[in-house]
DNA sequence: TGTACATCAGTGAACGCGCGTTCACTGATGTAC
DNA sequence: TGTACATCAGTGAACGCGCGTTCACTGATGTAC
């Protein structure tokens, strides 16, 4: 091996950041390979070293801003709340106006979901394994005596989080966007 | 004028038809004009006597299909049902495997909410006025009585059934996806 | 330890395709007389 | 009422651009001896 694997690697860890960040911040289609070349300081033609196809950057970069999610997830778990006090702290961490304003470094929920939807049945399961542990985590923290039940209110509390962050970044107006995403955190601490 | 008014309006009806379709299946990108207008049983050069660019398109189809919605609403509101009950039915006519499985006919508030964020300040602002009209519309069915506190409830509503939408389309499992519908009938009924 | 060689990450130009848009043309229908 | 003319919705080919992908090449670095 010439240039250590390690070398490789982190190069791969800059591409896929990049992306991670361009494709959340514009979606699939609005983002070229070259795009996510340069932001990672390289030219297009090296891309192809790391990569059959843009559409495995893409999966490769929706696996890794799940990932970045989840971790989120866990970390704030090791504390001790539980229950509604951890929902509010969660909601208020997730529905604010700088995550609405930072789609680019914020869950990719709501910002890539949509093309997840119309993705490759791969993508797509991809992304349901890490949903899923998502929701356990977070059903972990709102209910650890009640699992089946904490389950069911975990996708509640995720749906709300996910759904407000999306109208509030499909309205221009701050004001509204700040209601919606009030309404958002209330709701969602009481599920 | 040749070729009457009508015709030519029912013309243009019929591409943005196909268009509000074809882009809540499959995104404003992976929709050519020439397939819109093939849909609309046209070829591809009559499109621009009808409009300026495919982006003007674009915002006719979401204006059409959030009408539509606004439409839906409304008829479902004549009815005397209010508060909790009202909710409840409109949270299983919205949150089921057949709208999950059915993006192009259905509400493009998940489907389209992603790349309106990504739009033009005037396509946002539309879609904001006719999203602050269904919030509005919703909020009459939840409690016409206290308008202040319905609002933030309808909001709440909302994303939650828009959200529960959006993550049941992006996971391959239907079993997964009904469990999310269900979660989200649940919670939304009760909040 | 030093040197020739081999590898392969990265470069940047070129290719080819899809698609939005334009354009010259057609023909159906309304209007003038 | 009938006929010549004007309009313009619709056709289908052509244009041009952006972008994903390929390719010949470079040069930095690891390995063999």
């Amino acid at each position: 091996m010439r240039y250590s694997a390690e070398h490789k690697e982190e190069t791969r860890r800059r591409i896929v950041d990049a992306a991670a960040r361009a494709f959340r911040a514009s979606g699939f289609e609005n983002v070229s390979v070259a795009d996510v070349m340069k932001d990672a300081g390289l030219t297009v033609g090296g891309f192809y070293r790391h990569f059959r196809s843009k559409g495995e950057l893409f999966d490769a970069a929706v696996v890794e801003a799940m990932a970045e999610t989840l971790r989120m997830m866990q970390r704030r778990g090791t504390s001790e709340v539980r229950g509604e006090a951890w929902m509010a702290r969660a909601a208020a961490y997730y529905l604010n106006l700088p995550h609405r304003n930072a789609a680019d470094r914020g869950c990719p929920l709501p910002s890539l979901s949509g093309e997840i939807g119309r993705s490759s049945p791969e993508i797509r399961q991809r992304f349901e394994g890490t949903l899923d542990d998502i929701a356990d985590a977070v059903a972990e923290r709102i209910d650890p005596d009640r699992p089946e039940v904490a389950r069911a209110r975990a996708w509640a509390f995720l749906s709300t989080l996910v759904g407000s962050l999306l109208l509030a970044r499909g309205v221009e107006d701050d004001e509204l966007a700040s209601e919606i995403l009030e309404a958002g955190r209330l709701a969602a601490s009481k599920i």
